[in-house]
DNA sequence: TACTATTTGTTCGTATGTATA
DNA sequence: GTATACATACGAACAAATAGT
């Protein structure tokens, strides 16, 4: 898979689509760095603005982490417990905004699940991605 | 000679033809360290990042040699041997690429020669800078 | 030998300007 | 007018290699 210039999707979505393609195909392993932007950048003819937003879409998925300084990761798989309702409860599972996001200390991408009691009381997981499969 | 701001020409383009200027002149002599990619920052006012670029324009050209710890040097003159044809040989000059010139260990903006003789046997030789003499 | 300072290498964050669809 | 795209430019932080004490 490569960059068709005359597509009319915009090259930082096929950016997005052929890295998240190698993350799920194996090539970009769990934990593993990605070349930096600059690499993904030159080996795909493409400018370092395209790739920056490539990897803002992979993020905001849930799929890779960026820190200042440092080439993105892809997010290992965690392994998180299922969350036990209580009965008359409900769950609801959202996005956190982007201040209780960076209080609550998660990645960009990681939905939480908002837990309500039936006596009003209310607790919020973090819901991070357990698998690594492709969405149907 | 400094950095025209409202100049179309990149900063770090201008850069480079101050320091090469300063090359020729003689004021950064042969085999000489230049300052500091931070005190080029400095003293001209331009970030890091124009300096590097600059840099990196002049080892392209041959002109300077950069070691990691170490500051960029102008790169020392060679007095090499000419190449001698043999009787129906051709003498061909070109960049190596990027594995062949790690691998024959030259500096960047050294070309080779590769001389074909009749018989169909090629060799390599590396042609270093002879002189320090301004391009016509 | 060990420590420190200097220096280049790498990388992301951000901003601006320009061109194009 | 907006979104996309690229090049340029500066900053910050850290890693890694070198040199001097």
């Amino acid at each position: 898979m490569s960059i068709d210039r005359r597509s009319h999707t915009p090259v930082y979505r096929q950016m997005a689509n052929l890295i998240r393609e190698r993350i799920y195909s194996g090539e970009y392993p769990a934990d593993a760095p990605l070349p930096s932007e600059a690499t993904l950048s030159q080996e795909h003819g493409v400018g370092r603005d395209a790739v920056r937003q490539a990897l803002a879409l992979l993020r905001a998925e849930g799929l890779v982490t960026t820190e200042r300084g440092e080439r993105s990761r892809v997010r290992a798989a965690l392994n998180r417990a299922a969350v036990e309702l209580p009965p008359g409860g409900t769950a609801i599972a959202r996005m956190p905004h982007d201040p209780e996001r960076v209080d609550r200390d998660l990645d960009e991408g990681v939905p939480v699940i908002e837990v309500r009691h039936p006596d009003g009381t209310t607790e919020v997981y973090p819901a991070d991605r357990t698998e690594l499969i492709r969405p149907a």
